[in-house]
DNA sequence: AGCACGCCGACT
DNA sequence: GTCGGCGTGCTC
């Protein structure tokens, strides 16, 4: 009597597959099995062991393999990636092939890489050492070997020579063995000694480890909003400690940009038990270690991004995600998943605190905070001597420019310089010039795929468009009146380089943006740099924001912030608060006052001038009452579907469709089809349609209802189309 | 998503 | 005569 099993494949399909074990074999639920799909083979997930098919029994073909015995994951990671696949309406197969390992999605073994050892051989342990006495090398290496085998990078490490392990090969007293290594439980050692807290960081920990201490607890969520410099880290160390004392993992979640070796080394130095750091640089096989050790509690701290919120722990017992606010913890493509999101959910599955650690909270956390899901700590307090910066607008419309710079600006700017201090400039537009326009017939040189102008990158002689990377030489004439009286238009942190240099001659200026950086090592090369001193001008884009402390900055400016406030995403706003506090953490550390100053053609802005007189705090408060009597999230839910199509037609009609299907959800309001904001990208045509719902449950039921039909839909056929819940942003 | 099948244009 | 273009349709 055959058997059969149910399968879930990495193919974008709302369905799962039904296949025939044969009698010999045996799976069991969330197994990884090896299957004939079509013409081709791939990896699938056992969803049920065992299944009464809904297919032709006939066609149905026999696995081609079992990967492993049991599941990957432990049964609450399992059921977590089955909630994820329903709350944001993704595949399964996909989630789940997302979720695991690349070496895994590939079907390699789930095990431990062999590593080679040498060790004595029976006769080598017979060998007294006096023996050896002339060749020193050997006699040493054989001793070492006597305590303990080696590896060959300890061999090197240690620097034995190569020689003298031939030499002892070759005598038969030593050898090599092939081993996997066994897991070993860690210990408990601490590291360097903890630092003094402050009066509002050690209620902070005290609250965390209250917490801990209680037998019996549920799930529980901390927002720690701390200013720059008020000592989070601090504070996320001592709630730690608590945490490895008693052998359980940490899971440490860092921003794209802030896993670095000095975040690392940071933990390291504190405590001294096994830490893996699954940053972008390691190899399939690497990252495959150190889920393992990860999974087998064999890592005491797991340290990672966004995709670390899928690493399995046999024993956790806590999560920090820092930088809560920060975008990168969404996915943008694919499977658009949120890690922070996901965080919350695990942490209230697995019974276990979390801790969402920012200076710049997203209104999304706040909210939570209001309606008494999240505990609150604050840190309103810098650490050591350094003061609050002093906030200054300059209203624009009082001002001559000079390329994007006002001169109250520039006499400032002289001011601080005179004094020997450094000045950053904010510009979040990199190139020369954001686009080419004709003097005469206004015409502007586009991209033809984008349909977005050029950006003028004048040192290269290029014009180039940062949507799709398209470039070409820049013209002499206009394109369509012949004229050559082609001017820019937008100042680009090139330009504002170049502008300096003749404004301020004496002072060399340090430009720091993607197309300074491109190289590898070149980032951290130019922060160096910055820190040193050496360059008294500093211009970045959004790159320079995050984490880089330059202790000598006394004045940072942000130069152009005015469309953040007229955006059509409503977000923006909230971004532009976020950037702004960051920014201004960056100057006045070190016990030298700094100022912040912001150029705007609206000083009047209600959120400007909440921002720069009240603080964020503040801000942020107004913004999230703003967004409850416009009933936008975290007070509503939203969920944007995009289709593209090399004919705008097609994907005009997809969407059109799907609207018609919403037609009498009445708690459903269907806002589109609308042109998206690149509404061309690559050459295809892109539309959007934005589903909002007062509550999730409605627009949820619709989609589980609907997207296995949308599939279906003949318009589908020849349009793209993808689903974004909780979209973070609408570009 | 991939991949095969299928029916029309320029080449060893 | 074939190689190969990408439209269409299916995958247990």
């Amino acid at each position: 009597m055959a058997k059969f099993i149910r399968v879930a494949l990495p193919v974008p399909l709302w369905r799962s597959y039904d296949y025939q074990l044969a009698d010999d074999l045996s799976v069991t639920t969330g197994c990884r099995v090896i299957v004939p799909f079509g013409s081709r083979e791939l990896v699938g997930f056992v969803l049920q062991a065992d299944c009464t098919p809904d297919y032709d029994v006939s066609k149905i073909k026999p696995i081609k393999r079992v990967l492993e015995s049991s599941c990957i994951w432990p049964e609450s990671m399992w059921k977590l990636l089955l909630w994820a696949s329903g709350y944001y309406h993704h595949p399964l197969g996909d989630v789940l092939a997302h979720a695991a390992p690349v070496a895994l999605r590939k079907g390699e073994a789930a095990d431990y890489q062999s590593v080679r050892r040498y060790i004595r051989t029976a006769q080598g342990e017979q060998i007294d050492l006096q023996q050896l006495k002339r060749a020193p090398q050997q006699q040493r290496l054989l001793a070492a070997l006597s305590r303990d085998s080696l590896t060959p990078a300890q061999l090197r490490q240690q620097e034995y020579s190569a020689a003298a392990l031939k030499a002892l090969q070759d005598k038969g007293w030593v050898e090599t063995e092939v081993v996997k290594p066994d897991p070993e439980p860690w210990q408990f050692n601490a590291g360097d000694e903890a630092l003094r807290l402050n009066p509002q960081q050690a209620v902070a920990v005290a609250a965390l480890h209250q917490y801990l201490q209680q037998t019996q607890s549920a799930g529980k969520v901390w927002l720690l909003e701390g200013v720059t410099g008020s000592g989070k880290t601090e504070v996320y160390l001592q709630a730690m400690q608590q945490v490895l004392e008693r052998g359980q993992q940490v899971l440490v979640m860092v921003p794209e940009i802030g896993l670095t070796p000095q975040t690392v080394a940071r933990f390291e130095q504190r405590f001294k038990v096994p830490i893996v750091a699954l940053h972008s640089g390691l190899t399939d096989s690497e990252r495959l270690q150190g889920w393992l050790q990860a999974r087998d509690g064999q890592a005491a701290i797991i340290i990672g991004t966004r995709s670390a919120i899928f690493t399995p722990c046999k024993s956790l017992g806590m999560i920090i995600l820092d930088e809560e606010h920060d975008s990168s913890f969404k996915q943008q493509d694919g499977f658009r998943y949120n890690a922070r999101d996901l965080a919350v959910k695990r942490a209230y599955d697995e019974k276990l605190p979390l801790v969402l650690g920012t200076a710049t909270p997203s209104l999304e956390s706040l909210a939570n905070v209001e309606a008494g899901r999240y505990q609150h700590l604050q840190l309103t307090d810098r650490a050591g001597e350094a003061q609050h910066a002093k906030h200054k607008i300059i209203d624009l419309k009082q001002q001559r420019m000079k390329h994007g710079l006002s001169e109250e600006l520039l006499a400032r700017m002289n001011q601080h310089l005179e004094k020997g201090n450094q000045v950053l400039l904010f510009l979040n537009r990199r190139g020369f010039a954001s686009a080419l326009i004709c003097h005469e017939c206004g015409w502007v040189s586009d991209c033809h795929r984008c349909q977005k102008p050029f950006t003028v990158h004048q040192q290269k002689n290029l014009l180039q468009c940062h949507h799709c990377g398209a470039q070409q030489r820049i013209p002499r004439q206009c394109g369509d009146c012949g004229s050559t009286q082609l001017i820019t238009q937008g100042v680009g942190t090139e330009q504002l380089e170049t502008v300096l240099q003749q404004e301020l001659p004496d002072y060399p200026v340090l430009r720091i943006d993607r197309d300074s950086t491109r190289k590898k090592g070149q980032l951290a090369a130019h922060l160096t740099a910055a820190a040193s001193g050496e360059y008294p001008i500093l211009i970045g884009t959004q790159m320079l924001a995050k984490g880089h402390h330059f202790p000598d900055v006394t004045l940072v400016a942000l130069l152009d912030v005015d469309g953040a406030l007229y955006s059509s995403d409503f977000r923006a706003s909230e971004r532009l608060g976020q950037l702004y506090t960051q920014v201004a953490g960056r100057a006045g550390r070190a016990s030298k006052p700094g100022t912040v100053v912001l150029q705007t053609h609206h000083p009047e802005h209600p959120l400007i001038q909440e921002l720069v007189n009240n603080g964020y705090h503040d801000f942020a408060r107004s913004a999230l009452a703003e967004r409850q009597q416009a009933l936008l999230p975290p007070y509503a839910s939203m969920a944007l579907i995009r289709a593209e199509a090399m004919v705008e037609q097609d994907a005009l009609l997809l969407l059109q469709a799907i609207g018609q299907h919403l037609q009498g959800v009445s708690e459903v309001v269907v806002i589109g089809p609308m042109p998206a904001p690149l509404a061309r990208r690559a050459g295809r045509f892109r539309f959007q349609l934005l589903l909002h719902a007062e509550q999730r449950k409605f627009l949820h039921a619709w989609l589980q209802r609907q997207l296995p039909q949308l599939e279906k839909l003949p318009e589908a056929r020849k349009a793209r189309w993808s689903l974004d819940i909780d979209p973070q942003d609408f570009t």
